[in-house]
DNA sequence: GCTTAAATTGACAGCGTTGTCATATATGAG
DNA sequence: CTCATATATGACAACGCTGTCAATTTAAGC
């Protein structure tokens, strides 16, 4: 068995001598220490990019009694949100030499919050990411904190005072895509909205009623339908908009898949997409841009939300006191070709 | 800053005292090494079990000088793809002890290699999963060898004789879909194929033809069609395969999304699916099983292949000497509402 | 300028494993 | 039974970093 190539490592020893200071400084320069006086950190971190110094983890690791890594706890099957999650805690990871990892979680399970604590504690994990339906059992969160690891929640639904978290305001971005709509000119509009249980779905509609109302236009149970998320609900739903709202020229559905199931029965119908019916979605799942014709839709930005609550994280590990404990996010509109201009009659 | 709990570890030491050895026979017994005794093994094992030990990883990293950490490197959007990668090497890696992360990269810039190689060394990675297209660059796998860093490949094109990797066989299970569509009725069947420069494509397009060769029907140009993999190809494709075999009662796409686009364009003529006309796509994406009607697809166990691969690597690593370079794998055939008997004209 | 408190710095000892190498024990050949 | 060889074992020094704590320098107050 051939041995490993052994390339020279640069130390954080090689570090201090070049910057002339002693071990200990050299790396409370590198750990951002407060206490260490500007000119001799500056010449650490000159010494540290000259040389391309990269700290051994594992050294760290071993003599701080952390790990250095950082789960993300899931149970949840979106494979595209999940890998976008994973995306923006790999970027915040890479940079202060952390390690990102996702692990999947059985929610359902009897002794879940046991079997969580031992996982965290067995791999000396230092900081958790939970995304929903994790981020809001209040029980796993509190348990979590007796032990000492630091937490930061991605889009929980209910904000609690203590905890850290990220989010993005659902309701003004369905404020907008339903500007969007009038603007272009439709002013009979569907609302296909989701389960009442999710506090998303609600501020999804919310935003609907409330553009609506801002332009003069009718919303009401005439034109708001609620289906489950599925496409196949979309698919249902249309038929009853139809029946309900027969003017209508523009439906806009709380996420992309009923979105989806829309469109589909539009065509079924003889109908023209986007000439006839203009159709808008939520979420921006990777397929809404492979579908035909490509779906307009609202796309949060969950990979700069993971990033951020990561790096937040990284900054609660390494001691310092946050003031601003939640962060809003801004979702952007994407408008594609399932949406136009309405035709005059 | 309340300090992290201290649970007292347990340590070699402590096993090794338990086991009434030296500390470095521990290490051995419970690093499978050949050189201990048989009831000298078994007497740290148990120790070990009795006292529930779990190596320190970092201290391991920081005396072996390896990370102990295998990266899939990717440069792949298909997130449905990389999560189950992902997936198959988190379950390899958490039974061995090791770290599964995931790196994307640009296959396109153009000092790709050296980055990747930059990359490895510098997290001094120990083993590499890489998959489509990375897992076909001959001069990067050879750049990463000469680094004497551990490969094994997933689904690779053209196999080589030197390299360790998990593959499927298309032909197979194009074969058994096809026969799937005969077995229910069908003899007018087309065939959607994808690049040409795709191997998995035209090995499905063999296995099609086969199928129909062998069951004694007709597999000519007249009912073999290519597109690019898209929706939208699939919907176009469709047009042009109802011109040229009108009396096609059932077609097979050789993946899911120019499926789903066949699905939309048959809907749109106003055929009902799967009375009048089956559907079958291949890979089984997340959407394959949401999408309306639900699509019969063919399923490349992903996750399995990754979980495999993720072992052998580490057994790689381990210094082991592995006779089976490769390793076959059979997809499953996921029957759902898109397929169906053909009605009698 | 002197005293005291605060900020900065460095020496040194681990952290829990594995690698190295020397020693001890078992096995086999003659 | 002896010597040579293969196999097992253990003592000890790394690995590269951070924590601790004492020593030193700087700043602040009067």
């Amino acid at each position: 068995m051939s041995l490993r190539h052994k390339k020279k490592r640069v130390t954080v020893t090689d570090i201090a001598k070049e910057a002339g200071v002693s071990l200990k400084t050299a790396s409370r320069a590198l750990n951002n220490s407060p206490h260490v006086r500007k000119e001799k950190r500056e010449a650490v971190l000159r010494a540290a990019k000259k040389f391309n110094f990269r700290p051994n983890i594992s050294a760290r690791q071993l003599a701080s009694n952390r790990s250095y890594v950082i789960t993300h706890f899931y149970d949840n099957l979106n494979t595209d949100y999940l890998s976008k999650i994973y995306t923006g805690m790999q970027q915040a990871c890479h940079k202060h030499g952390y390690y990102a990892v996702a692990e999947a979680t059985d929610y359902s399970r009897k002794n879940f919050i046991a079997q969580t604590l031992d996982y965290a504690s067995s791999f000396n994990i230092d900081g958790l990411i939970l995304s929903p339906p994790l981020c809001d059992d209040a029980k796993l969160i509190e348990a979590l904190k007796k032990q000492d690891i630091k937490l930061v929640l991605i889009s929980p639904q209910e904000a609690s005072n203590d905890d850290y978290y990220v989010f993005v305001d659902e309701e003004k971005s369905a404020f907008e895509i339903t500007e969007h709509l009038i603007t272009l000119g439709h002013e009979d509009i569907a609302f296909l909205g989701g389960l009442k249980s999710h506090k998303a779905a609600s501020d999804r509609q919310k935003g609907f009623i409330s553009a609506m109302k801002h332009h003069g236009l009718n919303a009401s149970n005439k034109n708001i339908k609620s289906g489950d998320f599925t496409m196949q609900s979309g698919h249902d739903a249309y038929v009853d908009i139809m029946k309900k709202l027969p003017k209508a020229t523009a439906i806009f559905a709380a996420n992309d898949e009923m979105a989806m199931g829309v469109i589909m029965a539009a065509l079924n119908d003889g109908k023209k997409i986007p000439d006839e019916i203009a159709i808008a979605g939520y979420d921006n799942i990777r397929f809404s841009g492979l579908f035909w014709p490509s779906l307009t839709t609202v796309s949060p930005p969950v990979i700069e939300m993971a990033n951020y609550a990561t790096n937040l994280l990284i900054r609660l590990i390494s001691g310092e006191t946050i003031k601003n404990k939640r962060h809003e996010f801004v979702s952007e509109i994407i408008i594609r070709k399932s949406t136009n201009k309405r035709k005059s009659p």
